[in-house]
DNA sequence: GTAGGGTTAG
């Protein structure tokens, strides 16, 4: 048997292009055969999982109701039975080509993919460590008194406590409650001298270790396991079992696959902890699931059993990948085998579906599981509220809520953390306060997440005043600042054109010794972006690279988005030398902060310089592939908005054609509807229904940015076709009723290429004999959505369109953003003669054969 | 040894 693998491994090393899937599907075959420890003894864990499904997925779908999708039927009758398999692959695009990737989508978390969760206590681990009455109560004391007592405790209790049993337990039961790990060291440095043995001291290192390590303090595990192997006890799987746990916990892989390592070399025989561990530790730090999928095989080449944690941990790499389809055979694997999901496999599965923005699947997964004997709990809730909060279907999200609460769920701080996140975006501040004050009355604390999440909410609306009074709270309630209360805090002063406060804020973050992350150097780099001071922009996406923090996908966006956008710096003084150290980056930041402060400068308005900033975008490009960094929607959108902003047509087309080698189906589309391909329209549409599952900001951004490289290139005709896909997709909410437009979401190509479709509408009223109402009006807001309050960018936009049409609209006096007239003045100027003409549109190039020109009005008044 | 929340691009 481990012949066998042998053979086979060296041909899947070889093909470095093996596809996940059918990686997946060899080790799902290897694992239909018998270890070689358990030949003898087949048990029912090795059922062969070839077939083409199991019995239970071919009972019909039950249809998840529509309007307030309920996760639970409140009936008493069974559940529909689960049909995982056959609804998955339903949804998912199989058989059509091409397709997008989840990361073109923007579906995955752009969030850094490691994660503590110290601060939500977990309940008392019942079933593996019975605590005893002594230590129960030696533990409670700790936890409620200070710091500087827990010696004394450890003293008056010790005459009840066994040795080492009870002194492992309160620190592993520590590890779960504390987060600062001051009493877990007094407890460990107390209770070693009382180890009577090399054995008992190894099990309170482990406890130690275990503890740090769910505590954050990893190096203080690295410290305690250091100090162990020196001194003879801590060459045990367990102890570095316990370290690669706390490695995991802190998504720290790499460091967790040299130990992992280290400890094979040291002649030791990893067991299925271990490699449990390590396989979580790959899922938590990014790490491709093809090695965590090599563990996996090397566990059964050593005879291990991989049981539900491994399977668990698995499946979370796969989800967070959001390769959705692998997290769905390993799923089904799963039941084939005979280890039956559990809460931890659904909440992991669920999430993988919601990160996808599947809501309709996941809402039915969650349905399927009380059949399953597996029912649904706050952390189900939360994740599939959270689902719909990222998608901004803020309704089904607080239906949600009243759901679990309804069913008797306690919320927990997470989920209150989730319910507030939902508030602080929809500007409800009253339900801000009172879920707060529910979180005092209930005994949950504010955390570190939930203060950010206040702070950005606040800010956001402008409320410094309330920002200035959640600092003081935290600082009152020593609540720790993290590098993101800090980003947070940068960038919404940033925004606000505070860059006084903003500079303050980083020196603070300097002095907090804090390591500054790629979130706050992404934001650092908008705010150079925004202003135009792209050299400098793309000088600080070097530095964080030098200083060993990864850009990602936001980092290159926002840069991107500079192009185009460059003005020349108030100083003059160009960019600084490269330096690669943190001290004179960030005195340079400061100083990028001070130049902000003193204003910005003027734009760059040869022509030649921005055909040049154009190309630069394709270096760009070039360097995110090769860093690995997948582009998404956002970076098509502002790749479109820069050749938007750039008049030389032949430059983006070059673009285009360029990037057409990264990815033929999305720029392929876009450079075919700029050159007038007909043809290209059946791919449109579906790269159009692709995009389905983006949320509102996003969806709305992409066509935006699509119709106004299209209308600034002459193709208008195009523009308006893309403005309809759009508008029957329902991408900006409320455009258009008969007779008032509401503009106020669109870019100007957008808005301007709908002012024409909406008129040809009208016109067609007009003609088939209809009355108009007494007045018909087009909303362009004032500027409320315009990156820069007030400029009524749209406004201006549109009222030259109207001017130049002849369209008799005039502005309403007591509000500057809506156009109106009155009903008969617009049906008499649509009557005229002239008027069919001004209003239709066309492309600058078409490869279309001609339509007679008197179809054509009826054509386009056909499509709104 | 396993699950959910906060930040940055639009």
């Amino acid at each position: 048997m481990v012949n066998t693998i042998k053979q086979i491994s060296p041909k899947l090393q070889n093909s470095s292009h093996t596809s996940l899937i059918h990686f997946l599907s060899f080790s799902a075959k290897l694992f239909t055969m018998p270890p070689p420890m358990a030949s003898s003894t087949p048990t029912r864990y090795y059922i062969p999982s070839s077939k083409p499904s199991h019995p239970s997925s071919q009972t019909p779908l039950s249809k998840p109701s529509k309007p307030s999708p309920k996760l639970i039927s409140s009936s008493s009758s069974p559940c529909p039975s689960p049909s995982l398999s056959s609804s998955t692959s339903a949804s998912s695009s199989h058989g059509r080509s091409p397709v997008l990737g989840p990361e073109f989508r923007r579906s995955r978390s752009t969030r850094v993919i490691s994660k503590r969760n110290t601060t939500s206590p977990k309940p008392p681990n019942l079933t593996s460590r019975p605590a005893s009455p002594a230590s129960r109560d030696c533990l409670a004391a700790i936890t409620r008194s200070s710091d500087a007592t827990t010696v004394n405790t450890l003293r008056s209790f010790h005459p009840r406590l066994s040795i080492p049993e009870d002194y492992c337990s309160i620190l592993h039961e520590l590890g779960d409650r504390e987060k600062s790990p001051f009493k877990a060291s007094e407890i460990y440095n107390f209770s070693m001298p009382l180890m009577r043995n090399l054995t008992e001291k190894g099990k309170l290192l482990t406890a130690a270790i275990s503890s740090f390590g769910k505590m954050g303090s990893h190096d203080l595990a690295r410290n305690v396991f250091d100090k162990g192997l020196s001194d003879g006890y801590g060459n045990t799987v367990y102890a570095f079992s316990a370290l690669i746990s706390a490695y995991a916990r802190n998504g720290m892989s790499s460091e967790a696959l040299v130990v992992f390592e280290t400890m094979k070399g040291r002649g030791l025989r990893p067991n299925n902890v271990s490699y449990n561990a390590v396989i979580d530790a790959c899922g938590k730090g990014g790490v491709d699931p093809i090695i965590s999928m090599a563990l996996f095989r090397e566990m059964l080449g050593v005879g291990l059993l991989p049981d539900r944690k491994t399977f668990n941990s698995l499946l979370a790499g796969f989800s967070r990948v959001g390769h959705l389809d692998n997290a769905r055979m390993l799923f089904d694997e799963m039941i084939f085998s005979g280890i039956g999901p559990d809460i931890y496999t659904y909440n992991t599965f669920i999430d993988a579906v919601c990160k996808c923005g599947n809501m309709e699947l996941a809402v039915q997964v969650v349905s399927e599981m009380p059949a399953k004997g597996v029912h649904p709990n706050v952390v189900t809730y939360s994740t599939v509220i959270d689902g719909y909060s990222k998608l901004g279907r803020f309704d089904e999200a607080l239906n949600l809520y009243e759901e679990m609460r309804s069913r008797g769920i306690q919320l927990d701080r997470v989920c209150y953390n989730t319910l507030l996140s939902i508030y602080v975006k929809t500007g409800k501040y009253e339900e801000i306060a009172k879920v707060c004050n529910e979180m005092e009355v209930m005994g949950i604390e504010k955390d570190t997440v939930t203060y950010n999440s206040l702070i950005n909410g606040y800010g956001k609306q402008g409320k410094f005043d309330v920002v200035s009074r959640l600092i003081q709270e935290m600082r009152e309630r020593k609540v720790p600042p993290s590098v993101l209360t800090y980003s947070t805090l940068i960038d919404i002063y940033s925004k606000a054109g505070m860059y006084g406060d903003a500079a303050n804020m980083f020196l603070e973050f300097r002095e907090s010794g804090l390591k500054a992350d790629v979130v706050l150097y992404s934001s650092f780099i908008d705010t150079l972006s925004k202003n135009g001071l792209v050299e400098f922009a793309v000088w600080l996406l070097n530095e964080m690279v030098k200083m060993g923090i990864k850009p990602n996908v936001v980092t290159y966006n926002a840069v991107i988005d500079a192009f185009g956008k460059s003005r020349i710096s108030v100083e003059e003084d160009g960019v600084q030398q490269d330096s690669g150290d943190p001290e004179s980056c960030g005195g340079q930041i400061v100083k990028a902060f001070g130049q902000l402060a003193r204003g910005i400068g003027r734009p760059v308005a040869d022509e030649t310089k921005r055909s040049e900033e154009l190309l630069c975008i394709l270096d760009l490009f070039q360097k995110m592939i090769q860093q690995g960094v997948k582009p998404n929607v956002v970076t098509f959108s502002a790749i479109l908005n820069a050749c938007s902003r750039c008049n030389s047509f032949e430059d983006a087309k070059l673009l285009l054609e360029q990037l057409r080698l990264f990815d033929d189906f999305v720029y392929g589309v876009t450079h075919g509807l700029l050159m007038g391909c007909n043809d290209v329209w059946i791919q449109a549409r579906s790269l159009f229904d692709e995009l389905r599952r983006m949320d509102q900001p996003t969806s709305s951004a992409f066509y935006n940015a699509l119709t106004d490289v299209l209308w600034h290139f002459g193709q208008r005709l195009g523009a308006q076709k893309v403005v309809l896909e759009g508008v029957h997709r329902q991408v900006w909410e409320n455009t258009c009723s008969e007779f008032s437009l509401d503009l106020h979401l669109m870019s100007s190509g957008a808005a301007q290429a709908m002012v024409h479709a909406w008129l040809l509408s009208i016109r067609s009223v007009v003609f088939a004999g209809r009355k108009l109402p007494e007045f018909v009006s087009i909303l362009t807001g004032w500027g409320k959505h315009s990156k820069i309050v007030g400029a009524s960018t749209l406004r201006r936009v549109i009222e030259a369109l109207l001017n130049t049409i002849g369209a008799p609209f005039q502005l309403e006096r007591y509000n500057i953003g809506r156009f109106v007239s009155p009903g008969a003045v617009v049906s008499a100027w649509l009557m005229e003669s002239g008027t069919i003409n001004i209003l239709l549109l066309h492309d600058s190039r078409s490869s279309d054969p001609l339509i007679p020109a008197n179809l054509l009005p009826r054509l386009q008044a056909l499509q709104l």
